[in-house]
DNA sequence: CTGAAAGCGCTTACAG
DNA sequence: CTGAAAGCGCTTACAG
């Protein structure tokens, strides 16, 4: 019923093998033949059957990837688009297609990895989660099938994966604030058992230890990657006798909860307390004042993922790196010279 | 060398037709035999290779989404993984995964879209745009294949989509305004040939027509879907002898602009002006003050697409139809009654 | 440079 | 209730 290689070939007067070559540009074939099957092809409309094609080449042409779980999505939910949109676009340019799921819970997203990778529905995957003992990092480990992760695995040290400087680029915003003169600069973190707030917490230690500042651990508060997180933080930090002048914290929305907190306690941006946060998401530069950010290359990261798993799928050698995404401070106007 | 249906067939001691049965719980099978081929489905690990499955089913299992060109995507940037979550829920829910695709251009889009449809990727599609005169529109509803329109076409009437009664959310909003005492209300509007300005502008034309209140032309701005253009239009708003004391805004993130705006003037809100807009996106709670907004529900609307597509997709029957998702007056603090 | 044939891993009438 | 056979639309050694 729909048109197939043998009624183009029919219609060239070759065979579907040929038809076929064409189609794959295969390098022994003459020119005319070439010409004459893809005017055919043309003037009735053929187009492969993706499902004919990848059932014998093995090759599905599609990225897979695992959309993050509702509970853990706070995070990611508001540059998501940005990196999809990463991804995407450069999977397309690659001429692959890009396949989502989800589960609901551990056990089903696990089946959701199980029925791509068993199916043989895509050729690799991106996985957005990095959580410690990560199952599904195990098991495609395990399976040697090509993935990539987007953040650092604690547990393997051979796979795929594209990250942040994050140690370097926390080191950096704090550094910024002491640059301005900052002696008392505390730390707004997030979950401590993700791996993005380690490496920034340890980050923004070096930097005062570097600059010989004193590191209070009351002046550091783990917490969530939501703004409730942040605009508590404020009521505990600022009734420390001796609190910072400035603070470092893990992400932009949690950034916007310590303005709120702070302007209900009475104390002004960048006056009486500067901010630097991470991630430079589209809030960053709509809130009052506009947040001081570190820029962390969202859409790169994603283009990159896919240009990275792209080349990991379509080599054959094995193929493990480390790539990191730089990023780039982004001055705006909550980080101020202290007085 | 991956286990096929071949391999538990000879294990199982059965046939591949009957093995295909289980599967498929087809009716006539014996609780015995499917026991025992389920069993060793279990123990060897066979997962169904999809693309084989597609080839002689004609079913993909999988729905396409376009996603809209980044000239495109302002609007939809920051409500975009919202919808997402919600069309993958209920896809992966009904056994659906969901494939995207971009095109750079219009062309490129045209090529991603035939190459679904002829290449029997997906069985169905949802369009996230809905131009005036949209080529995709047209193309899918000449070729009669399954889709669903995020939003309103202004060519076809028979086709299926999915949106809001924008017309009536425009009138609730600004019915909200007059039952606080406003007289005098402004709005400010996105571009003039989307539908959805269109509709809500009606809205609000409408709600000041059966309150017997005055309408001026110099009260209604025209803009984009973005803060800037909420930004500039308070100049000239604010300029006029009588401005107004409301204002019904298209979207949360052009009311972001109209507040800058608005604070750089001096005016306060809601003290001043008060303020209500559309969409109720996660900004909209963390402006200073908080954002009145209409709740457009959005993980709803992609939920629901994704539940009228896969019907449609599943039912032999003609299925056209206009679905409605309801919104919600979301009460914040810059709308106030006037003074 | 091109064709005939086998096969990828499933499903589904047809027959019993 | 179950099996043998044909076929979905491609690709790819093999042979010429």
């Amino acid at each position: 019923m729909s048109v197939t290689i043998k009624d183009v070939a029919k219609r060239a007067g070759v065979s579907p093998s040929t038809v076929s070559r064409v189609i794959s540009n295969h390098p022994r074939i003459s020119a005319a033949t070439a010409a004459k099957v893809r005017r055919v092809m043309e003037e009735i409309g053929y187009h492969p059957n993706l499902a004919a094609k990848s059932l014998v080449s093995k090759m599905t042409k599609t990225l897979g990837l695992i959309l993050p779980r509702p509970a853990e999505e706070l995070f990611l939910n508001l540059f998501f688009s940005e990196f999809i949109r990463g991804i995407v676009s450069k999977a397309t340019r690659d001429g692959y297609d890009v396949l989502m799921t989800s589960g609901a819970s551990e056990r089903e997203e696990m089946e959701a990895i199980k029925r791509l990778v068993k199916g043989k529905r895509v050729d690799g995957i991106v996985l957005l989660s990095s959580r410690k003992e990560d199952p599904l990092v195990a098991y495609l480990h395990k399976e040697q099938f090509p993935f990539i992760l987007i953040g650092r695995s604690m547990d393997f040290s051979d796979i795929l994966s594209i990250d942040n400087d994050n140690e370097q680029a926390s080191y950096d915003a704090t550094r910024h604030l002491i640059e301005l003169g900052h002696k008392r600069i505390g730390f707004v973190s997030g979950p401590p058992n993700l791996v993005v707030s380690h490496d920034r917490l340890e980050g923004y230690k070096r930097a005062l230890k570097e600059h010989g500042l004193e590191m209070r651990p009351e002046w550091i508060v783990e917490g969530e990657f939501l703004q409730e997180s942040g605009y508590r933080a404020m009521s505990y930090i600022m009734g420390i006798p001796e609190r910072p002048t400035a603070l470092v914290v893990i992400d932009d929305l949690v950034a916007y909860g310590v303005l709120r907190g702070l302007n209900e306690l009475g104390y002004r941006v960048p006056e009486d307390v500067s901010l630097i946060s991470f991630n430079n998401i589209a809030i960053s530069a709509l809130t009052t004042p506009p947040l001081t950010s570190i820029d962390i290359g969202i859409y790169q990261m994603g283009y990159m993922a896919a240009q990275a798993l792209v080349r990991k799928v379509t080599t054959d050698r094995d193929y493990a790196e480390r790539i990191i995404i730089p990023h780039r401070l982004e001055l705006r106007e909550s980080t101020y010279p202290l007085k």
